[in-house]
DNA sequence: AATCTTTTGCAACTGAGTGTCATCTGGCAC
DNA sequence: GTGCCAGATGACACTCAGTTGCAAAAGATT
């Protein structure tokens, strides 16, 4: 069984040159956005990626960034979180799979992965007779005061 | 291990009971919502609900809708879910507890339930240091054709 | 540098859901 | 049954996340 939390491995696609290959231009927003993408541990939403790109360049535009990160998710570059109804939230895809525990008084989002899960998973889906395109395991919790 | 499509059983949880004995007026609208919720069984959002309810009393208004869901759930009498960023879709709670397979083409909600991931799911918050509160597993597939 | 797209910033728009408020009504008292 | 009134309703203004239309700007290619 495997079941930690989950180490951002010191990933660095190049998604520069995927953007490039796959006839996209690499802008000067685009590069900052990748940028702060590639830089950041956490799961930040389109709002806190444009205030962070702004320190950046000021000229940068909170429709871009939510072009972009729709760009990005489509190439696969990103995956979008929309835990309980919030707004959705980015990660740089590339690393590994896992989900998310999510703390219900602080917010922060912790990562974990189950292989006995997946596989669980897969089962399931087989048995009902579907291929799983992707799926989402959100566990939503406390910190348990003993 | 169980993992079946889930019937749901001919429950009838008394609602009209539990809305009253909470000091909760039951008005003619949520009599209506409530017979909706009862009835079916799959898993409508607020404007389906709403265009529902408009064939037994055109007076009804979306507002009352979205009240009478939000309502609801703070009594834990219906469960809401948010599937892929559309808006929330609802079902009556007091069946058992289940989790959805989304058929990609289709938009078809599949229930199902495993007792071995929902054990998994406690031993991981466990071993994180978490009490979980609730989770939400959603698993997005297309039919095998084989 | 000139050209031809693609992308950008801005602002106007959409869709889901919430807030405000004058009016209405369910539940109880008589 | 009638009267009362806090709680609920419908209408509509508003918010919030995200999208879209468009003229101007900036990549890529020559
Ligand atoms: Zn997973
Ligand atoms: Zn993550
Ligand atoms: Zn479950
Ligand atoms: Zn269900």
């Amino acid at each position: 069984m495997t079941k930690t939390p989950v180490k951002h491995a010191p990933k660095k696609p190049d998604y520069e040159k995927a953007l490039r290959k796959a006839g996209i231009r690499i802008t000067r927003p685009r590069k900052i956005i990748l940028g702060i993408l590639g830089e950041t541990e956490d799961h930040p939403d389109a709002l806190e990626i444009f205030r962070r790109a702004e320190q950046v360049d000021k000229s940068i535009s909170l429709s871009t960034v939510y072009r972009t990160m729709k760009l990005l998710e489509e190439m696969g570059a990103i995956h979008r979180h929309a835990f309980e109804g919030g707004p959705s939230r980015f990660e740089q895809a590339g690393g590994d799979h896992h989900d998310h525990l999510i703390d219900m008084d602080t917010g922060d989002v912790i990562e974990f992965r189950s292989d006995r899960i997946e596989q669980l998973q897969q089962e399931i889906a087989r048995q009902l007779g579907y291929d799983i395109v992707h799926h989402r395991l959100e566990l939503y919790g406390r910190r348990r005061k003993d």
